[in-house]
DNA sequence: CAAATCACTTGCAAACCACAAGTGAATTTT
DNA sequence: AAAATTCACTTGTGGTTTGCAAGTGATTTG
C-alpha cells in the first residue's frame, strides 16, 4: 500500500500544544514549510533535493495531508502543465514564529550549520526577520532568506553556496 | 523488544529546524515537555496519566532520548524512594518561546479547549508569560499555568479542574 | 518522435508504535 | 510482619508507518 497521512490512533485533548503536535508531530512537515517559508522552495522536486533525502512516497503523503489541514496550498504552473507549485497557505506563514524559535533554539543549544552572525542578527530582530519573512510570501518572492548552508567546511562556504541550485525555475 | 529511542535513519543537515526535528520531530516529546513546563508534572505516573495516552512504553522511551538530548534530567524523589522525579533542564525551558508561539498559533488556526481569554492574555504579554514560566522553573514551583483543560464542557469546567489530581505530591 | 522531466504510485522489508501483561523494588495497609 | 498497593518500568505481540527501489503517466525538450 501507499503511505497515507499520518494521523494519531484517536484525536486527543483540545491542548493547542497537541493540536499543533496532531499536524506536524513527525520529522518531515515542518522541514517541508521551512523548505517554503524560508528557502522559497515550490516544486516536489525541490523538495525532493532539499539535501535531507526525505523519499517520494512520503513527500507526496506529507503534501496532501498540509494541504489538508489548510497550511499549504497547490496550483499548476501556468508555463509548465507538468509542475505543480505548493506554497504555504495564510495559516501557513503565520507558523513563522513558532518557527524562528524552533530555528532560536537550536542554533543556541545544538550544533549546527547555520552562521553566527545571522543567527545573532535573527536573535535581535525578531520582528524584522518575520516582516521580511511575510513579505517575501506576499509578493512571492522565491529569493532564499538565507543561502542553504551544507556542512561547514570552509569559509568559503557560505558565500559560495548560492548559485548551485535552481538554475531554471521559470 | 523493548521500545529503543527514536532517530533518524541518519543525521541529516545541520540546518537549525533540522537539528531540532531530530529531537522533537515526534507526536510525544514535546508534549512531554510542555507537561513539565506548563502543568508542573513530574513523575512517570503524572505523565501517563496526562489524559493523552501515551503508552508505558514509549513513555519510559522519550524519556530517556529527552535525557540523552540534556533537556530533560532525572533524580530520585528524597521522600519516596520508589518515585523518579523528571524536570527541564536549563536547555529545556528554553524551549518555552519556541512552545508559547506553537501554543499560539494552534489557539489561533485550530479549534481549541483553550480558554479565549487567556489565549489573548498571553499573545498580548509573552515576555511575562515567558518570565513567568521560568520563574517557576527556577523555583521548582509545580503549580499548573493554567489548569488542565479537558474538552470544553460547560464554562464551570475551567474553573473546577483544578483539584482533581494532584492531592499528594509532598 | 525519442529522450528527458515532473509528480507521483506501488511493493516490500524493516522500524516503530499501541496494547496488554508482567517484574522488582519501595511503601502503605491490615 | 505479611499482604496489598504503588511506582517505574520491561517484555511480547501484532498492526501501522517508514524508507528504499522501481515503476507509471502526462508533459516538454532536443
Amino acid at each position: 500500500m501507499a503511505a497515507k497521512s499520518p494521523k494519531g490512533p484517536q484525536p486527543r485533548s483540545g491542548c493547542p500544544v497537541c493540536v499543533s503536535l496532531e499536524q506536524f508531530g513527525d520529522r518531515w512537515s515542518l522541514l517541508l514549510i521551512r523548505d517554503m517559508m524560508v528557502r522559497g522552495y515550490r516544486t516536489f522536486g525541490e523538495f525532493l533535493n532539499s539535501g535531507e533525502g526525505i523519499s517520494t512516497n512520503i513527500l507526496a503523503s506529507r503534501l496532501r495531508s498540509l494541504q489538508k489541514a489548510g497550511v499549504v496550498s497547490a496550483e499548476r504552473d501556468e508555463a509548465d502543465a507538468r509542475s505543480i507549485h505548493y506554497r504555504l497557505t495564510e495559516k501557513g506563514i503565520a507558523l513563522a514564529p513558532a518557527m524562528l524559535e524552533l530555528l532560536l533554539w537550536a542554533a543556541r543549544w545544538e550544533q549546527t550549520a547555520a552562521p553566527c552572525g545571522f543567527v545573532e542578527h535573527m536573535e535581535q530582530n525578531r520582528a524584522g526577520v518575520l516582516a521580511e519573512t511575510r513579505r517575501r510570501w506576499a509578493e512571492r518572492d522565491p529569493t532564499p532568506i538565507l543561502p542553504p548552508f551544507k556542512k561547514p567546511q570552509t569559509k568559503t562556504s557560505t558565500a559560495s553556496a548560492q548559485s548551485t541550485r535552481r538554475k531554471k525555475t521559470r
